[in-house]
DNA sequence: TCAAAAGTGTTTAACTTACACCCATGT
DNA sequence: ACATGGGTGTAAGTTAAACACTTTTGA
């Protein structure tokens, strides 16, 4: 145990936030990577953050940071904190802790571009998990957790609009739970399911026409943040239904 | 953006652990808390927890910091990250981050002594969110936080079973749930629904018998994590089952 | 008229709830 | 015998899965 008294470093840790920031684009699920400029690791892909500012608390510098990669507002989105990961040596150049956040937001028109002069872009998270492409640092491990955690949310709350603009139909949505899921899903009943949630979607009235078909009503995001009963996950190509409690 | 090459110190951050863990005494969740022996707050109650260590990942130090709290291997008890707080001025002695940790461990026979020297004791969890009393730092928040994680996860993890003793009843478990959730369970459905749940109990072959009533079968943790389907939260006191969708 | 997507209705199976009822023990 | 807690059976209501079927558009 140590015990410490005045103001303290203790071997001066550094802090920096990471972030998983989560979209689809054609029918993807894509995560917003940055080519680092400088050492360590430069020229290597890795998940955009920096170092927390002094008088920041970390949901603030999340914030900052998601602002400045994708000049989104972090109140039109959905950004929580992930997890916190601290091993020894995970940054060369010393004792780096990273806070990583997990951002979802939907398909933004620009690539990234944001203010920041480094290049950012979207690339297919299965590229990254396959280990097709290799990040800087242990950011594979958060990019894994960050997906994992995604893809559990979509169960039991409302995560899934966030993936989609701001008007958008019933089958946009269930594209969301069948993109991130990797799974298919019958569309007669997920309609039926999502309209009956309380508070998940609001109407707009407005119907969208597309080249074939019936039109779709659209929808906005509604107030609800958890869904009950909750979307039973489909899990892909596996034996259907008798759902093992797996230890 | 603050860009840094060197081996880096950015202001010199302090990182700390601290851990809420929970435990049922006498109907009542409780949670280990120490008197601190030094400034700031001395003499005040706080969550145990202390500074990472140089060449130590978070996991082990929260693990270390359980074993010398509890005198109990972190391998015999449910040990999750809960979250990072880092508010700038939580610490009067300067830049200090926190990790917390929850951890559910059965009701131990001291009342909690471990190798350390200061105080250690079992606080019921009502009366500190009740603000009765007061606790050093943020620590009333990561508590808060702390009881409202193990709530959620009774429902859909086999985490209950960590608030119990390594050989125990289906009664003991469903006390787990009662006092947890501040709500009462129909005795007869919550036996049938768990032990037909795949892995979540043991069967020992073993009865307890009591002063009164018929003995019961004795379990021990099964190899599952995951319950499915998962336990419905019944409300304590509220309006039965809409089960609203709340914003 | 046809293809295609949106949306409704119906059947079956699984699960939750409430509660009647039986079981096994100590007093 | 009876109180007490353990445990099983069962009927009513709710939900999910599968799928037949209707609706509304563009080509």
């Amino acid at each position: 145990m140590i015990l410490v008294t005045g103001p303290v470093t203790i071997e001066g840790v550094a802090v920096t936030v990471d972030l998983v920031i989560l979209t689809i684009r054609e029918d993807q699920l894509h995560v917003l990577l940055v080519q680092r400029g400088i050492p360590p690791y430069e020229g290597e892909l890795a998940l955009p953050g920096g170092f927390i500012h002094a008088e920041e608390d970390i949901d603030e510098a999340a914030s900052r940071e998601l602002a400045e990669e994708t000049s989104l507002d972090s109140r039109q989105l959905h950004l929580e904190q992930l997890r916190t990961y601290a091993r020894p040596r995970r940054d060369p150049r010393g004792r780096v802790v990273t806070v990583a956040y997990l951002a979802v937001a939907p398909d933004l028109p620009a690539p990234a571009g944001g203010s920041d002069a480094r290049d950012a872009s979207w690339r297919p998270v299965s590229e990254i998990l396959e280990g097709k492409t290799a990040l800087a640092f242990d950011h594979v491990v958060i990019l894994r957790d960050g997906v994992e955690r995604a893809r559990a949310k979509l169960e039991y709350t409302t995560v899934a609009a966030a993936f989609c603009p701001e008007i958008f139909t019933i089958s946009d949505l269930r594209r969301v739970y069948e993109v991130v899921w990797g799974a298919s899903i019958d569309p007669r009943n997920f309609h039926r399911k999502v309209v009956h949630v309380n508070g998940f979607l609001q109407p707009t009235g407005e119907k969208r026409v597309l080249d074939t078909g019936r039109p779709a009503s659209l929808y906005r995001r509604g107030p609800a943040t958890v869904l009950f009963p909750p979307m039973l996950r489909a899990t892909p190509a596996e034996s259907p239904s008798p759902r093992a409690t797996a230890a």
